[in-house]
DNA sequence: TTGAACATAGGTGGCAGCCCCCATTCGGGC
DNA sequence: GCCCGAATGGGGGCTGCCACCTATGTTCAA
């Protein structure tokens, strides 16, 4: 079984492959080091496998997966996520990886990761199955959530600190509008003012800290 | 020369052990997959350097660092921070930390670092460097940042989505009061409300998101 | 001891945020 | 044909944020 590993740590690389060359079926065929390159990689080797670490220069992981799913559909792909960081387990799936691994958990679970990609199952860590049956559960429930892009663009200015006004000014619209997107998103959200907002939006990586 | 070293990813522990003990005259004894155990091994094993990675379960790398120079002065301390996060840069020199190394520069820095280390020096990489001269010339020119105990705690109790009615209340306290701290950390910090606020604490390391 | 920094508290005023109604238009699906 | 959701825009009202100013007591260092 042929890997592409992807991450801009050296020593996560070295971990990775320390892990990996002790079973004697995989072999380690190329490394990258940042986002762009790994496509790049992976649409040149076709390796069985990518395990791309989310946070990378040029390409993030999830950007990179999306390329190579669109340019080598058969190299199936793996995110390695930081810490206990769930944020991007959804946008991974619909980006289409084929499993979700946190580092923390990465020595004990990347190799039942890999093994499940291998016959052709997709893998979650539990930690992850768990948020995304929450999550399904909280959208079931709690009635219908998801932005519209509207509301999503303007949450987005909200959290960069611009005022209504400003808003307004700079998407050619009347006060009143922006006003009713951001409250509709904060209907739909359950949130009571601009301040849960902001943390909404970085949580959702539509703006940085 | 004797090293602890302190990660929660198997991996990266894989990693600078690999790294470190190609070195014949580094020899890793002790590893700690949280902070609370990095402390416990340093004040016991009495390492000369101990590694740690700033984010940690139980106690963080800058809090073991603390501890561990309370305890344990003659350990020496490198702290290791993911990616291009030097926000903890300051803290980690106040803890006592002798150096500050990136992960993404680990492979090239790491070995440097504790050569320096070695010698009694302090190290930091050049990034860090600049980030620390950076900072002290906007110090310098943008007169005195830096918030009061009182006024970090209040901002926090802002982010976290709190009105100043909630934040009086729960520090017994006048609105009034809550109002002026705000304000006066606003100022300090050229803000004009508490959506910058918010973004302010979540790169402080004040909140999560 | 005299000031500087901090924590505390008050007043006044303006504007923005947030809430509750409402209407129109346009596109797509049943 | 009809209805629904999304995008647009509006009115009115209340509350809370924010700016500027003043003032007190305490503590700590020069």
């Amino acid at each position: 079984m042929k890997v592409l590993i992807a991450d801009d740590h050296g020593i996560v690389r070295s971990g990775l492959r320390l892990l990996l060359e002790r079973q004697p079926d995989i072999e380690v065929v190329a490394e990258a080091a940042d986002g762009a390159k790994a496509r790049e990689l992976a649409v040149r080797e076709r390796p069985d496998l990518a395990i791309l670490d989310v946070k990378m220069p040029k390409l993030t992981g999830l950007q990179a997966t999306r390329e190579i799913k669109r340019q080598a559909p058969e190299v199936a792909v793996l995110i390695l996520s930081m810490h206990d960081d769930e944020r991007y387990l959804f946008e991974a799936l619909k980006a289409g990886a084929s499993g979700y691994v946190l580092k923390a958990q990465a020595d004990t679970d990347l190799l039942a990761a890999i093994r499940a990609v291998e016959r052709g199952e997709p893998f979650l860590t539990p930690e992850a199955q768990r948020t995304l049956i929450k999550d399904v559960l909280e959208r079931g429930s709690s009635g219908e959530e998801e932005l519209t892009p509207r509301e999503e663009e303007i949450v987005k200015l909200v959290a960069e600190a611009h005022t209504t006004k400003q808003i307004a000014a700079l998407l050619h619209l009347s006060e009143k509008t922006v006003e009713n997107h951001r409250a509709n998103a904060m209907r739909k959200l359950g949130m009571r003012d601009r301040v849960e907002l902001v943390r909404y939006a970085i949580r959702r990586g539509l703006i940085e800290p």
